[in-house]
DNA sequence: TATTGTTATACTCTATAACTATA
DNA sequence: TATAGTTATAGAGTATAACAATA
C-alpha cells in the first residue's frame, strides 16, 4: 500500500524521478530535451530552497540586477531577463507596493524610471541569495568543481548564439 | 533611424542580444541564470526553426516519445515530459483530433489508454524531427563536439539530481 | 516622429479538485 | 479503496496593441 501509493506518486508527480522505464529514442541523445529538463528540475528547486521567501520567478534576478545596477532602467533591466517591459510591470509595481523598490523618473530622460533598492529591498535579496547561495552549490555538486567554468561557458555561448538576431542577418554584420 | 529602431528592438526585444551594458553582478557567476537563459533561447529558437510545422511546447517531444514507445500510457508519458496527466490532455486531445494519435484501451489494463502514432503522426514527427536535427546541429556549433557528451552528461545529473523526491529525503542526507 | 513605460486584454501552459470508469 | 484519465476551473507568466508623457 505504501509501496502502491509510492509507485502513484513516482507516476503521477511530474517533479517525480524522470522517464523511469520509458525509452527516450532520438530525445535522449539530445542536448534541447536535457537542457529542458535539467533548467525545470533547477528552477523547481530553488523555488522549493527558498521556499518562505517570496521566490517568484525573476524576482530574485530582478532585485539582484538593481542592485548591481543602481538606477537602471525598466527597458534594460527587461532587456536583461529578456522580457517586455509590460511583461515586467506588474513585479515591479509589486516590489513597489512592498517597499523594495523605487521608481524615480530619471534625470537624463524624465520618460525613463530610475530603478534603486531601498534597505528592505536590499534585505530581501539578501535572503533570496542566501538560498542561492546554498542553490549553486547544490548545482556545483552536480555539475563538479572542475566543470563549472567551461559549463557556464558553453550555457552563454547557446544563450547568446541562439538568440534572436533582430532584423539583422546572422554574423555577416551589414544591417543591409 | 535604422540606427535608432535597431536600439530600439536590441532594448526592447527581450529574444535580442542580451544583457549588454547591464552588470549582471553575482547572477553572471551562476550556473542558474546561463541555464535559464539558455534553456529560454535554445526553445525559440526551435520554434523559430520548425516555423510552419507545428512546433507547440511539447508537441515534438510527445509524438517522439510515443515513437519510441508504442503503446505508452498517457501516465508514463506525462512523467516522461514531467507534467501531470490533466496538463497532457489537451495536447493529446488536438493530436488525435488530427489524427495523428490513436487513443485505444490498454488490454492490460482497461482503465489507461495505449498511445500510438498513426501515418500522419510519424509524418508529422518526420517534419519536426528535419527542424530538431537542425537545431540540435546549432547547438553541437555551440556547444562544440568534443564537450558534447559530458555536456549532456551534466545536465541530465542535474535533471535528477534536483529532481523532486517524492515524500522520502535526499538519499541518506539527514533532513534536518 | 520616436521612445519609455502603463494599461487593457488575451493567450498559453500548468496545476488542483471533483468526477467516471475500471481494478 | 486505489488508480487512469477527463473535465472544469483557476492562476501564473507573457505578449500585443493602444495610449500618455516625454524626447
Amino acid at each position: 500500500m505504501a509501496r502502491q501509493a509510492a509507485r502513484k506518486a513516482e507516476r503521477d508527480d511530474p517533479a517525480a524521478a524522470g522517464p523511469g522505464q520509458v525509452k527516450l529514442g532520438w530525445l535522449g541523445g539530445t542536448v534541447g530535451y536535457y537542457l529542458r529538463t535539467a533548467q525545470e528540475a533547477a528552477f523547481e528547486a530553488f523555488a522549493r530552497r527558498a521556499n518562505g521567501a517570496d521566490a517568484r520567478p525573476w524576482r530574485f534576478a530582478i532585485l539582484a540586477l538593481i542592485d548591481a545596477n543602481p538606477g537602471i532602467t525598466q527597458g534594460d533591466l527587461a532587456a536583461a531577463i529578456r522580457r517586455k517591459t509590460s511583461s515586467l510591470t506588474p513585479s515591479l509595481d509589486q516590489l513597489v507596493r512592498q517597499g523594495c523598490v523605487i521608481r524615480a523618473r530619471a534625470q537624463a530622460d524624465r520618460r525613463a524610471y530610475a530603478l534603486t533598492l531601498t534597505a528592505k529591498g536590499k534585505a530581501s535579496m539578501q535572503a533570496l541569495l542566501a538560498s542561492a547561495v546554498e542553490h549553486e552549490r547544490d548545482l556545483d555538486r552536480l555539475v563538479g568543481r572542475e566543470n563549472r567554468a567551461d559549463f557556464i561557458r558553453i550555457l552563454r555561448r547557446i544563450a547568446e548564439g541562439l538568440a534572436q538576431k533582430p532584423g539583422r542577418p546572422n554574423r555577416g554584420e551589414r544591417t543591409e
